[in-house]
DNA sequence: GACACTTATGTCGGATGTGACATATTATCG
DNA sequence: CGATAATATGTCACATCCGACATAAGTGTC
């Protein structure tokens, strides 16, 4: 499997050793893909936050979640769902086209 | 909120009247577009697999799922997550930007 | 009609995800 | 250095999702 340099960065920035992460961890190709595709929905989450000078505490308010959960979104956490994430996407008012963009950036 | 076209057509295909979906079933605007994010996904199942001329049973054992839960999937079934929507399109052999370019066709 | 095949629907036990809370860690500012 | 705010991490009860199975409903073919 072929990884991209910015995948690879994603995931070192996540502190999982990789110098190819699929073969690291042992993933295969699709599991790897829907590891990046969260990375990218995580790194959405926070920027829209950010950009808009939000604390986590005020996007879980907003939400009906909690800060803790918004850090694991943020974190890419095994236990955050990609479910969660594009949830969260859009009730921070990205459009699903603005998902799919983020998406496709990670490709 | 003002729903396109397509997304008119895909609910109504599913036996949701609607005029708008939104107001109708009182959904607010993140919600519908997270049911059009489910419902393009949902196709795309659908179309991956019967371009392939392959049965729900098929694609379930391929998946390590069921081909009542392989249905549910095609049928946008309030039970499955995007996240299974997800998994599935990338075992079927897509790619996070095809993923991606089916989540912008419902936009 | 009867039969084989495919797809749809209903249900359920066990697995996974979620919000909430407590608690740590990390800034940032006196 | 405290003190305060923000973010990160760990845990848990409860909810939701999932695979599995049974079974109904649709689609041909004979």
């Amino acid at each position: 499997m072929q990884m991209l340099d910015a995948g690879k960065k994603r995931l070192a920035a996540h502190g999982w050793r990789s110098g190819d992460a699929a073969d690291f961890l042992c993933l295969s190709s699709e599991e790897a893909a829907f590891v990046e595709m969260k990375l990218a929905l995580a790194g959405y989450v926070r920027e829209l936050r950010t950009t808009r000078g939000l604390t986590q505490s005020e996007v879980a308010a907003r939400l009906g979640s909690s800060q803790s959960r918004v850090a694991k979104m943020e974190a890419a956490d095994p236990s955050v769902s990609v479910d969660l994430l594009v949830r969260s996407l859009l009730g921070l008012g990205a459009s699903p086209a603005d998902v799919a963009r983020a998406i496709s950036a990670a490709a």
